[in-house]
DNA sequence: TATACTTAGTGTGGAAAATACACTATATAC
DNA sequence: GTATATAGTGTATTTTCCACACTAAGTATA
């Protein structure tokens, strides 16, 4: 067909469902986890599955995916990007259900979570140590979710949308580590973290053993920016980019 | 809702529409093209749309844009990647209309197209200039195309889909200028393709005034991975799929 | 045959960026 | 004081990028 309406009235389509599926990110003890749930029912009663619901007729992809979000974790106000939409035919047995899956980074600060730490049906797991396997194809979705959050941090300083309001540099460095699975300089951390000119200082700090930690903030303005911060060359399976570009005519 | 069928079952749920809609690249006249239809019937009836249609109950995907691009342009085996899901509710006036875009890539001399030259209502429109505006959010749709097609071709070999089977070293570099609209140095541009070991030499050569032009093909098993390749570090300016709400913060 | 023309490269020096690692500085606990 | 932790700075080396000059090769045509 040339186009939708061609043949189709969409009024009448025979329609397949759409949900939103979401992978949660944040970091506990320093360490990456996401939130999983475990279904009660069929299909794939018992196993765990990623947070998610179908999308209300009126609501945006957006906003499905932060109403999920806030159903599961009581939490507002994230980091939340759209990965991919997942549709294979067979991928849920009930019927044809189109997943559009999204990719949400939470603070450590910010667990006033309803998923309490006792439930059984609701938890945080590490994603070195995920169930296998998962309900439906949540396995490739949850990896596709952790390769697009390793390649973004490569060129951009997503990490802050991971740690709390504020945060010691060397804090910064560990998530890196933490994320990339790789080591990482001090001094040239130090170097480009300060010319990247995103942290703000604040007259915050934490007291130890030694010299006290100086806390920063990610620089407010920029809270929503993402910005080339290229902490190595490396392949990236995919680095998405934006909307509007007007081309200028270029004569030969 | 913790999981899906918590709250509703998938077979009465009241279900939006779902399309693919392909922005099909092609270069003509080594200039870059993308395919449009113009719309017969209400709603943005004699406005210009990318090609698509609505998703079948068996089929996946990636198949359905395969069959909306073959359908147009008679055209198989290309490179085709998903883009990203626009699902605005009132971007289609008739009914709830969820979107998967995806992109492709048809190579200069697969003009086998069912597309005549004569039809005035599907048309190659050179890039820089599409009529204005698009049905729906086709704009919307085609900037963010373009949009990931350039920053694809920053890091990856990309472009060699765009070419015909066998092309001249500076055949490729045109097109890399035709769509980053930047030139390149003729001598670097050499180094690094060699560099890269993505071309096989072929025994052909085509003749003209001076020195007959060597013919190469991209190499078969490498045609088609991505790989990192990049001829420039740059951000892209991404107002993109990140859709982070900068929390605000009250300062003291 | 010569020379003009075109593609097809190579050579190279300087600039910029990445990297490794040693070094200094500061504030605290003990 | 000394040990310890964070918080940096200095710097030499390597690597990559980049501009641009230069050489090479095969064909047409004067």
């Amino acid at each position: 067909m040339r186009e939708p309406s061609t043949t189709y009235d969409p009024a009448q389509y025979e329609r397949p469902s759409v949900t939103v599926d979401v992978v949660i990110f944040t970091l506990r003890n320093r360490e990456l986890h996401l939130l999983l749930v475990k279904r009660s029912r069929w299909p794939f009663e018992g196993f765990w599955a990623l947070p998610g619901g179908f999308i209300e007729m009126h609501e945006n992809l957006d906003d499905a995916a932060r109403r999920e979000l806030e159903e599961e974790t009581g939490v507002r106000d994230v980091y939340l990007e759209q990965l991919y939409t997942f549709g294979e035919p067979k991928r849920d047995p009930r019927t044809r259900v189109i997943s559009v899956a999204y990719m949400a980074l939470i603070r450590a600060d910010a667990h006033q979570l309803r998923v309490s730490e006792e439930s059984t049906d609701v938890r945080w797991f590490p994603v070195r140590e995920l169930p296998h396997p998962l309900a439906f194809d949540h396995d490739q979705i949850t990896a596709y979710a952790l390769s697009r959050l390793r390649s973004k941090l490569e060129y951009t300083t997503l990490a802050f949308q991971l740690l709390p309001e504020v945060f010691s540099i060397l804090e910064l460095k560990d998530t890196y580590e933490q994320i990339l699975d790789e080591q990482l300089d001090k001094g040239n951390f130090y170097r480009k973290i300060k010319e990247a000119d995103v942290l703000e200082e604040t007259n915050l700090t934490r007291e130890g053993r030694g010299r006290p930690t100086r806390l920063w903030r990610f620089k407010p303005e920029r809270g929503d920016k993402q910005f080339v911060f290229r902490w190595r060359e490396d392949r990236n399976d995919d680095r998405d980019s934006a909307t509007a570009v007007t081309p200028t005519r270029k004569e030969d």
